[in-house]
DNA sequence: CCGCATCCTCATCGATACTG
DNA sequence: CAGTATCGATGAGGATGCGG
């Protein structure tokens, strides 16, 4: 049934997308998106398995779920070699390595202000 | 009972701050935090009913739990002046204004590739 | 190995009514 | 004007078991 692979949260309601940044945020916000992208751009191509092992806490419902919607989203391909046992790599696309300023901008804020504001 | 003001949503569980990304992203993400850090940015200060006003979808609840969180995160100062009727007035902190950069370059983003992946 | 389907929980959010 | 209180709906996210 495929339920069309609902790409992105904004598609009636959701984020107000008034500027830009409520798209973006729509894109890479919910609990996992960021780091998967965060490791895809330091890793540059991974395996399912791989980036379970990578992501301690994701189950995986969420960790399909989520690489769905970043692959309806033309952040991240997905690439299946028809062999046995399967492998399946995960890559950003062009738009998602376009990303990268963005994301290391917001690692960089928060980098710096973690221990600032919250004294770990 | 004023239920401890939660600050930021990575208490306990949540968002996964491996990386200071997480932690950003916990500050801004939801659906209304960045919109309201966006007017702030651009207006310097702002009252109650031209927030509501400003954010069209928003409710009352909304509005006050979102305000009450970044302020706990110290990223919106609140000043109550003792007048009848009230007036109250929300301002960005340093540590707020100092996302300039950071919500600059998530809207820089947004705003250039909104158009290409949904031609709206 | 790489998933999908199902069930379920619980935090989040919306609407409404009310208050200092 | 600037909120608070309460209730209900919604949906993101977790656990588990099965399938190609």
């Amino acid at each position: 049934m495929r339920k069309e692979t609902s790409s992105n949260a904004l598609n009636e309601k959701k984020i107000n997308a008034t500027c830009g940044m409520g798209y973006a945020l729509s894109l890479i916000g919910g609990r996992w998106k960021s780091n998967i992208l965060w490791r895809l751009l330091n890793s540059d191509k991974l395996r399912y398995s791989e980036l379970r092992r990578l992501i301690p806490g994701i189950s995986e419902r969420m960790l399909v779920s989520q690489l769905r919607e970043l692959e309806a989203d033309q952040l991240v391909l997905r690439v299946v070699y028809p062999e046995v046992p399967p492998r399946v790599e995960y890559a950003l696309t062009d738009l998602g390595k376009s990303m990268r300023p963005m994301l290391q901008s917001i690692s960089d804020w928060g980098e710096m202000h973690r221990k600032v504001t919250a004294e770990d």
